[in-house]
RNA sequence: GGUCUCGUGGCCGAGCGGCUAGGCACCGGUCUGCAAAACCGUUUACUCCGGUUCGAAUCCGGACGAGACCUCCA
């Protein structure tokens, strides 16, 4: 690690923050739950996404060597809360009239087209759970040889209740099971499960699941929480550094994988439990069920209600990154016409140190500006106190604009370098370009001298005739000292 | 109902015992033919009531309000 800051990460397992020190020196395992599907995810699944991504860059910046597992989950998930079954994949594709392997395919198309518009780094391997059936039944296999698991009618169930004598069934979500009893005692009609808070490693197939597997239990599919195990361990090993995903998935989904992992190689899976926080609108969680979402490529293109205009990716990013991942964030359009305001600021200024002028003496410590930013990476990944810091570096390069502030050629470039890593490389911000059209800029140098001779003729109405007709066309004139220019 | 989290200025959002967060908006200024843009400067705050403390937005207790999880969910 080349910081000269110690890495502070929020651990969902202490509810505190503790210092990192990973499993081998320098090298980073990460996982972490990735999208379902079965249709396009929305907006809320993507701050997740994009939160991790910026976790990834922040270790990558450190220094790490990072292994960084994202799942797809392209299995049908089988439910049966209250007796009733439901293959989210499998409804999906029926309703559609074609197989279920089509609707995933589609889906996960798009999903790489969404990933490179909202420059998500790839991550190291992104497995897929149907590619890794038999490495779960391996797990499965494993769990009941342990006695953490029963067979019943083609059905394996793991069994809390025999876990709970030798391990902890909670220690991440908090949960007590005796607690859990009594809110659900009422509910469920417990069917196959000896005890309630039993969960489904192996589901027995039901003729209307469309996608089937071989067991030696028979037919069906696998549990909703095992695929993960299977993954993060065929690649990262029994034990890894960093666990994350969504707020939501703490319970169950997360606390089963402990169980599993516990259950079959007798340790939890992660040193470091990482859930970052919900996306809101008006308030509420941005999720499918309440019908509040929109889609990652609908606020890009403008054809969300939610919006009057659209907004580029960048911009998007940016605005999720000035709010902590362990925060939830309201999405409006008030807020995210601040955050491009921002994003522009932070972009000029970006373009103008480039074209500062070195100086014999700096006037200021570049080592002091960039180690607030550097403190905000390893304060729990602080997005927000990073791009703070920036701001204020900003604020530097105006000064130096402007002859207020000096810094050498040496350090200047260093400025400039460590500025370009932390927006381009850490927040994963691209410079907006300029699309270099050269046929209209030929056209606007001849506009630009028209209104200037007519401006050097005091004829104000055509210079204003000029200037407001092309507003009307978006573009907007910028008269300087040095000259006009637009954009 | 149970478990948990949160309530910061006009908006979004950091901070989490003493030190200006930041962005946007507002206001003032510089620039300009007038604008716009840009830059500079700047006002406004910690839901309420108690307590601990020399000192609390920050810790503790209570009230009110909001949200999450307990069911597929990032």
């Amino acid at each position: 690690m080349k910081s000269d800051h110690q890495l502070v990460i929020y651990n969902s397992l202490s509810g505190k923050k503790e210092n990192f020190v990973p499993l081998h020196e320098d090298h980073v395992g990460m996982y972490v739950c990735g999208p379902t599907l079965y249709s396009e995810p929305h907006m809320g699944n993507m701050r997740t996404f994009i939160n991790f991504d910026f976790i990834y860059r922040c270790l990558l910046y450190l220094g790490y060597k990072v292994k960084y597992v994202r799942n797809i989950t392209d299995a049908g998930h089988i439910t049966n809360s209250a007796g009733q079954e439901l293959d989210s994949i499998g409804s999906a594709a029926r309703s559609a009239q074609v197989q279920s392997l089509e609707i995933v395919y589609t889906y996960n198309v798009k999903f790489q087209e969404l990933q490179r518009v909202y420059n998500l780094l790839p991550p190291s391997i992104e497995p897929t759970a149907t590619a890794h059936i038999q490495e779960q039944i391996e797990v499965i296999e494993q769990i009941i040889e342990n006695g953490f698991a029963y067979v019943v009618n083609g059905s394996v169930y793991f069994d809390v209740k025999t876990y709970m004598q030798q391990h902890n069934y909670g220690a991440l979500s908090g949960r007590k099971v005796d607690e859990l009893e009594q809110e659900t005692r009422t509910l469920n009609a417990q069917g196959e499960k000896r005890f309630f808070a039993d969960f489904a490693l192996w589901k027995k197939a039901n003729p209307e699941d469309m996608q089937v597997w071989r067991s030696p239990w028979g037919n069906g599919n696998p549990g909703w929480h095992i695929e993960c195990t299977a993954m993060s361990t065929k690649y990262l090993g029994k034990q890894f550094d960093i666990h994350g995903g969504g707020l939501d998935l703490k319970f169950p989904h997360h606390e089963d994988e402990i169980a599993q992992n516990c259950g079959s190689f007798g340790c939890n899976p992660a040193r470091y439990w990482m859930h970052a926080n919900m996306l809101n609108v008006n308030g509420q969680k941005m999720s499918k069920s309440l019908g509040n979402y929109f889609l990652p490529k609908e606020i890009v293109n403008g054809t969300s209600a939610l919006f009057t205009k659209p907004y580029p990716a960048a911009v998007v990013r940016f605005f999720m990154l000035q709010a902590h991942y362990r925060s939830t964030l309201d999405i409006t359009e008030e807020a995210l016409n601040a955050s491009e305001k921002g994003f522009e600021r932070l972009m000029e200024g970006l373009s103008l140190l480039e074209k500062l002028t070195p100086s014999n003496s700096s006037s200021f410590e570049v080592a002091k500006v960039l180690s607030a930013a550097e403190a905000a990476i390893c304060d729990d990944f602080n997005a927000p106190i990073l791009i703070a810091s920036l701001f204020d570096a900003v604020k530097y390069i105006h000064a130096i604009n402007e002859g207020k502030e000096q810094l050498t050629q040496e350090d200047l470039l260093w400025f400039t370098h460590a500025m370009n890593t932390f927006v381009q490389d850490v927040l994963g911000i691209e410079p907006s370009k300029k699309e270099e059209n050269q046929r209209l800029s030929g056209v606007m140098d001849m506009v630009i001298t028209l209104r200037q001779q007519a401006r050097e003729q005091k004829d104000w109405t055509a210079s204003d005739m000029i200037r407001d007709g092309l507003e009307k066309a978006g573009i907007q004139i910028k008269d300087s000292k040095d000259g006009t220019s637009w954009s």
